[in-house]
DNA sequence: TTGACACGTGACCAAATGGTCACCTATCGT
DNA sequence: ACGATAGGTGACCATTTGGTCACGTGTCAA
């Protein structure tokens, strides 16, 4: 439940539509996660143990089938620790170097 | 300057280290930030390279050197498009799940 | 102007990563 | 009991990634 191990699970566009898609239907089985995203069932298996050994996803078995439920606690973990540290303050005070980026493609 | 760039970028804990030690003193040139880190000088540009084109910093040119400033523009935008979906809402909705998470080992 | 200094490039390498497949176990419905 | 269904394991492969190095360019300072 690291930071690295959030982060990293974070970093793979196929974790975060599969979060999404637990974000729009929680509770799903993997059969149902596999039609969601182009790929076979073992690499959503993969994506969905790296995210579940980082805390984002809790499982819970009911029978042959693997549900899986979000679980907000890490995000909201780095959300407090580490992103606001760098979202929140002095926003304004670069703002100037923002918009001096943008100017300059 | 995608959302996929910036969180690849921060997957990496010297990315991030990079990122603290511009925090605790913006405006920090490659030697400096070199010796922060235990790398050698090629391997902090390919990290300050990698941050620099997820727009997380910017850089400036003075002479010589190159002085590199923290941008908090990306990282205020995941965390407003995406952070915050996962972390705001329904957070207590799954506590029960996060505590019996904790009591099974 | 000459040497030391700050940074850049390309090739190169080992390790991690993303993905597939053959095969296996467990459970459901009939 | 039996086939179909849901999930798990280990080996395997291609690509990406993290890191180093030899070498090269531009800039400062004496």
């Amino acid at each position: 439940m690291g930071v690295d191990e959030v982060f990293k699970a974070l970093a793979d566009p196929t974790r975060r539509d599969l979060l999404d898609a637990l974000f729009a239907e929680d509770g799903q089985t993997l059969t149902a996660l596999e039609e969601r995203v182009p790929m076979t069932r073992f690499g959503v298996m993969k994506h969905l143990r790296i995210l579940e050994e980082a805390g984002l996803i809790v499982t819970r078995k009911r029978g042959r089938e693997k549900l899986h439920y979000l679980n907000p606690v890490p995000i909201r973990l780095i959300h407090d620790r580490w992103v606001s540290k760098y979202a929140a303050p002095w926003a304004s005070a670069l703002v100037e170097l923002k918009s001096h980026l943008e100017d300059t493609p």
